[in-house]
RNA sequence: GCCGCUGUGGCGGAACUGGCAGACGCCCGGGACUUAAAAUCCCGUGAUGUGUAAACAUCGUACCGGUUCGAUCCCGGUCAGCGGCACCA
């Protein structure tokens, strides 16, 4: 018989599905495992060849725990709110609804295809009413507890999309998603305040088992400075307040940096001489997106405000004001303390405005260029800093200051505040209504969900306002404080905001009274394994654990931090090497695998690929050879079948136990790679020196996760019990995996001349003996002294020689 | 500029804690089976040199140097590539 991957695969999904071998059980006496993935956003292409990568991955090990005995929750659901559905809908004039429908009915259809044991009874979708009512109801809360305030302000806004777009969503000063420029527009927005986490998120990040790059992109995008605030006297009476992390150099500052935004210099507008000089600046900065500004940074420009000056607290000195645009308004107070001696970018200034340059910490040559490598070194040209260390410096200048009431120790963080409006039709309405008498009023929980209303039009309105402003009748309502006349809010949240959440919703995903009960989210606590990719480092993965932070403060979730553990996979490149992309013409598309060879080669070959953190380039040849493994196995199977008479004696088994343990280990550690490679090892040595029917099952059950449908098919044929995918998790035996005899190598000089092989644990002088004995080694050693023998049990020996007589 | 990662055959990639470099797979070559092809099975396959051959020698993990009996692995330096951040004071 042929292995008919076609027939078998239909009819085992057919039985998995009718049994419900994947569900998982609310409050089962089994040890629990919770393993995700990112949800996918059900695209009008369909699923991606790199799609299977991280689902694969997750579901073997959720198919390896439940063979251990784990009560395993593995789900599914679709982040389907977003832009293109959106943009496909206006143009193909459907409803964007009705294009999701579609695409999660496709992405259904294939992720079946590819056997995934998801629990699909508890699929999400993040437009259905049912759950974003939920997504609204924390949004509330985060209102509530005075985390979602509304600010004018400005924002990223995206040409194309005529949308606003959180920091984290530029890239290069163009939109994330569709390349478009990105200009700063004010625009009055809804906020997130994520920045009160900063410290736990940053902080948090040491307890968890999340790969290292993971914490450090975290980290650096959350990007905390330690410092000291320090106060500026200033000639017009006003105190001007500067961040700085070097505070010990407070004697070289002799000048300050204000940005062209700097609310001070309204104030000023009456005693700056030269104002109309500093207007022209201000508007030119303003004009520039936050792009162009970094892209002029090669040429520093600035206007030294006349009029006013700054007194340096502690050498008292009168020092100018500048403002320039490479101090920005966003960022500590807006305006700094310049040390041209120590900064790259203020030398850069003073040198171009011929100030004064300092040399406070010893050892460069401030002439020549800023002297910026000084975390250590002595201070000099400081006063009462003078031949300190800089550690000290920096202390007793905080204790001066704060002593004088000039500054204090501060911290700072690079990230901002989450910009949570978007203009457009295809997201979760804002929950909120604008009352003239009230201000803005949240829509009462027992009104929730706020449904997105049938609207007649999907476009871009050309004002910039969300396509709902257009829905007078949706827009007039009642402000449910004191029963006026209201209007409600018509910007929609982002994409984001329904994947904060999700996996909480899988725990308990029918439930009508909350957005997860109590004993699930007691039973289920937190996801254990979280795989994704490192592209949503500081979106999703940040903004869900910030969401996650609040929830556990107002004590829906009994967990401060949403996963125990995060990986990371790399992307599936095209033949060449080259992103996969539509325009290149090199997307591989899994239908075409899954005919041509079956889902159990296509989940064994993505697997197989390469390193699984590393990106890997597509080969349709390779594919082959996970195809001629599989084949292998059947072929060796059918033998064993037919030759049921005869037993076959397994004479390796210490390979066998060896895999065991490499395979079980390989899992956990994802390296999935050399689990297969273990796996053709043992299938090698099976046609090599035979086996018997109780290895080839032993072998199916190894294989199981990987490529389930050939597991079970051969499982039935072999006459097994039961299903393969619920059979133990096969152990191995420690005292087994030692071979009764070892190959040594045997070096002269450190260089390998041949090898002996011993018996296991033999003594250093019974493997020396045997060396000597070796013909080979005769020859190697004559006229030569053995000066010294090293030898590493089962391994190694190496035999140190010179010449005799020398 | 700063932070992080990577560099191994024709290709994808292995190598535990410093101990036989190249597992496993692809490609390629040879053989068996076949009328033939495909499929399958068996053998070979880092480079160079010597040898009819079995075999042997030398070189080899980006490059230069160091530590060590022994280095893909540790240390110092250089080069190249990838990713993140980027005027964050």
């Amino acid at each position: 018989m042929k292995y008919d991957f076609t027939a078998i695969e239909k009819k085992w999904q057919g039985i998995w599905e009718e049994r419900k071998c994947y569900a998982a059980q609310n409050g089962s006496d089994k040890p629990k495992f919770y393993g995700l993935i990112e949800f996918p956003y059900p695209s009008g292409e369909g699923l991606h060849v790199g799609h299977p990568r991280p689902y694969t991955a997750m579901d073997i090990v959720a198919r390896k725990r439940r063979m251990q005995g784990y009560n395993v929750l593995f789900p599914i659901g679709y982040d389907a709110f977003g832009l293109p559905t959106e943009n496909y809908a206006i143009k193909h004039k459907m409803h964007p609804r009705e294009v999701t429908k579609r695409n999660i009915a496709r992405f259904t259809q294939q992720l079946k295809m590819l056997g995934y044991s998801f629990d699909w009874d508890r699929v999400v979708d993040t437009t259905d009413p049912e759950y974003y009512k939920w997504t609204q109801w924390i949004f509330l809360k985060l209102f509530e507890n005075g985390l979602a305030y509304k600010t004018k302000m400005p924002v990223n806004w995206c040409t194309s999309c005529k949308c606003v777009l959180a920091n984290e969503e530029v890239v290069n000063g163009v939109c994330e998603r569709c390349g478009s420029d990105v200009v700063r527009k004010e625009k009055s927005q809804w906020m997130l305040k994520i920045t009160a986490y900063a410290e736990r998120l940053i902080n948090d990040l040491d307890g968890l088992d999340y790969i290292e790059r993971v914490k450090t992109q975290q980290r650096n995008w959350i990007g905390r400075s330690t410092g000291a605030e320090v106060d500026f006297a200033t000639t017009a009476g006003d105190t001007l307040r500067v961040f700085t992390t070097r505070p010990d150099t407070l004697f070289g500052a002799t000048y300050m940096v204000m940005s062209p935004e700097h609310e001070l210099l309204k104030k000023w507008e009456s005693i700056i001489s030269n104002r109309a000089e500093v207007a022209e600046y201000q508007e030119a900065a303003a004009r520039k997106s936050d792009f162009e500004r970094t892209e002029m940074a090669k040429e520093k420009t600035g206007v030294c405000l006349e009029g006013v000056r700054a007194i340096n607290p502690v050498t008292g000195n009168e020092i100018p004001i500048f403002i320039s645009d490479y101090v920005l308004a966003t960022y500590g107070t807006g305006a700094i303390m310049a040390v041209p001696g120590h900064d790259d970018r203020d030398w850069e200034f003073a040198k171009k405005f011929s100030l004064p340059i300092i040399e406070v910490v010893k050892g460069g040559n401030v002439e020549e260029c800023a002297f910026t490598d000084c975390q250590t070194g002595i201070m000099v040209n400081s006063g009462f800093l003078n031949g300190l260390s800089v550690e000290d410096a920096k202390k007793k200048i905080v204790e001066w200051l704060s002593e004088k009431g000039l500054g204090v120790q501060k911290v700072n963080y690079k990230l901002r505040d989450w910009v949570f409006s978007r203009q457009r039709y295809w997201g979760e309405p804002i929950p909120l209504v604008y009352c003239e008498k009230c201000g803005w009023v949240p829509v009462p929980e027992s009104e929730l969900p706020v449904l997105l209303p049938d609207v007649e039009s999907y476009e871009t309105t050309d004002t910039g306002e969300s396509p709902l402003s257009l829905m007078e009748d949706w827009v007039r309502t009642v402000c449910p404080h004191c029963g006026g006349p209201a209007k409600r809010e018509t910007d929609t949240m982002p994409q984001w905001a329904g994947s904060s959440w999700y996996f909480l919703r899988y725990m308990d995903p029918h439930n009508k009274e909350a957005l997860v009960g109590k004993d699930a989210i007691s039973y289920w606590n937190r996801v254990d394994w979280y795989n994704g990719g490192m592209e949503h480092t500081t979106l999703h993965l940040l903004y869900s654990r910030f969401w996650h932070k609040f929830l556990y403060d107002i004590g829906v979730v009994p967990t401060s931090e949403p996963y125990a553990k995060r990986t990371s996979h790399g992307m599936i490149l095209g033949e060449g090497g080259e992103k996969m992309s539509k325009s290149r013409g090199n997307v591989v598309n899994p239908n075409d695998i899954v005919e041509e060879f079956g889902a159990d080669t296509l989940r064994l070959y993505i697997m197989f690929i390469g390193d699984f953190e590393k990106a890997a380039p597509w080969s349709s040849t390779a594919v082959k050879g996970c195809k001629r493994f599989l084949d292998r196995i059947w072929n060796l199977c059918e033998k064993a079948v037919s030759d049921s008479g005869k037993d076959f004696t397994t004479k390796n088994e210490a390979l066998i136990h060896n895999t065991i343990k490499k395979v079980g280990d390989d899992i956990e550690n994802v390296k999935f790679n050399t689990a297969i490679a273990s796996l053709m090892t043992m299938v090698n040595e099976f046609y090599d020196n035979g086996c018997n029917k109780a290895d080839l099952m032993l072998l199916l059950k190894l294989l199981s996760p990987f490529a389930p449908h050939i597991a079970e098919e051969l499982w039935e044929m072999l006459g097994g019990e039961g299903l393969c995918c619920e059979q133990p998790w096969p152990s191995f035996d420690e005292s087994k995996m030692v071979e009764s005899e070892k190959t040594l190598a045997v070096q002269v000089n450190g260089k390998l001349k041949t090898t002996v092989v011993v018996p296991s644990d033999s003594d250093d002088n019974a493997v020396l003996q045997k060396v000597l004995a070796d013909e080979k080694m005769k020859r190697i050693l004559e006229n030569m002294d053995i000066v010294k023998t090293i030898v590493v049990k089962n391994k190694l020996i190496n035999l140190i020689v010179k010449p005799q007589n020398s």
